[in-house]
DNA sequence: GCGGTGCGATACAATTTGTTCTAAAAGTAT
DNA sequence: ATACTTTTAGAACAAATTGTATCGCACCGC
């Protein structure tokens, strides 16, 4: 019942995957191997070999660990356009400034040929989805949206231009872009001021 | 001054980077070497290095070979819906059957630390951008559009949207989908009908 | 202290990646 | 057709990568 825990494998386990992350941020997913990581914190080649037999297990846990990056929590108290404004600040943040952005293109390319990937990325989607609905959601209830606003199209709109501008298109993605589609996201979506 | 131009220069790299392209489509980057496109090919492994000395410098001819698919022109002769339609059907097109949309996160992801794949996919994006926004004036001075349709961002976000889905958040992009997704942009533009 | 477990080191095999050399084949020029 | 040049194929070889196996040692929990 009593698992014994040996404190060792937690701590090999956690530098390792500190250190490989900061390889694959710095030299790209194929610099990520147990010889670099080896020879980065010290730790023996076997002794990475067991704890990720192969080199994919490996790399599938330093995207884990990216991909776990800070994940803002919705904030919903309102009112709308200052919901949505402080989600998408923390979603720039998060593209800009976090591992999570800079290796974003490295797992996406993997995720094309590795299922495991795949999963991973579908569910941070989905999460980081979510919330932006759930944005959506609270200032439905709170009667500032229009009736008629599709709000799952919305939310996945102030989600996918950001990372098509970044990744895909190279645009800039500052805030004074991130101003504009605030106001055309919040625009679509809620009642017209009454003049 | 006349150049010389042996054929079989040319023979030989076509025949590669045309099975090589074929290889990444159907087994990934990885799967991309002198090797496999010698033992596939016929083509001798030596004289693949001599045309290639380096793995990456094969992959990237391969990838750009990739990115060179059928750029549609815009259709602007209207109505509005019906132009929307074609091109971002001509979209989905080049996602889900071409080499292009097979590749593209391989591409996106070297771009990340190659400047001349990330100038090939800023051109490439951008001319895809521009033909939407064609779409968009041809309709506007037809008078289809609200006058304060924000062109630029809506054109941007027709596009954005089936990357952002196809690779990143790894949803499902048919025909369907396709059309709700037309339909919300051309709400977003046009006069709503008098009714 | 004791048994068990993780760690480090080494040795080794198989594959991949890249280089070099030579002879043969194909192309170009005269 | 002949002479010259360039490309190609093939093989041998080096180096790095990837993975396996074994050993003694150090550390952990009890």
């Amino acid at each position: 019942m009593t698992r014994p825990k040996d404190p060792r494998l937690a701590a090999t386990r956690n530098l390792a995957l500190d250190v490989a992350l900061k390889i694959l941020h710095e030299n790209g997913v194929l610099a990520v191997t147990h010889g670099s990581v080896s020879t980065a914190t010290g730790i023996s080649r076997s002794t990475l070999y067991r704890h990720w037999p192969k080199l994919e297990s490996l790399r599938n846990d330093v995207f884990l660990l990216a991909a776990t990056s800070p994940n803002f929590p919705p904030k919903t108290n309102g009112p709308f356009r200052a919901d949505l404004a402080w989600m998408m600040g923390n979603l720039l943040i998060a593209l800009n400034e976090t591992p999570w952005g800079q290796v974003a293109p490295q797992v996406v390319a993997l995720a094309a040929t590795d299922s495991q990937a795949r999963a991973v990325i579908n569910d941070f989607m989905r999460d980081r989805i979510a919330s932006v609905e759930a944005v959506f959601a609270a200032a439905g209830e709170r009667g500032e949206l229009l009736e008629s606003a599709p709000v799952g199209q919305l939310a996945e709109m102030a989600i996918a231009v950001p990372y098509f501008r970044k990744y895909i298109a190279g645009l800039p993605l500052d805030r004074e872009w991130l101003d504009t589609h605030v106001d055309l996201i919040c625009r679509l979506a809620t009642k017209p001021a009454v003049t």
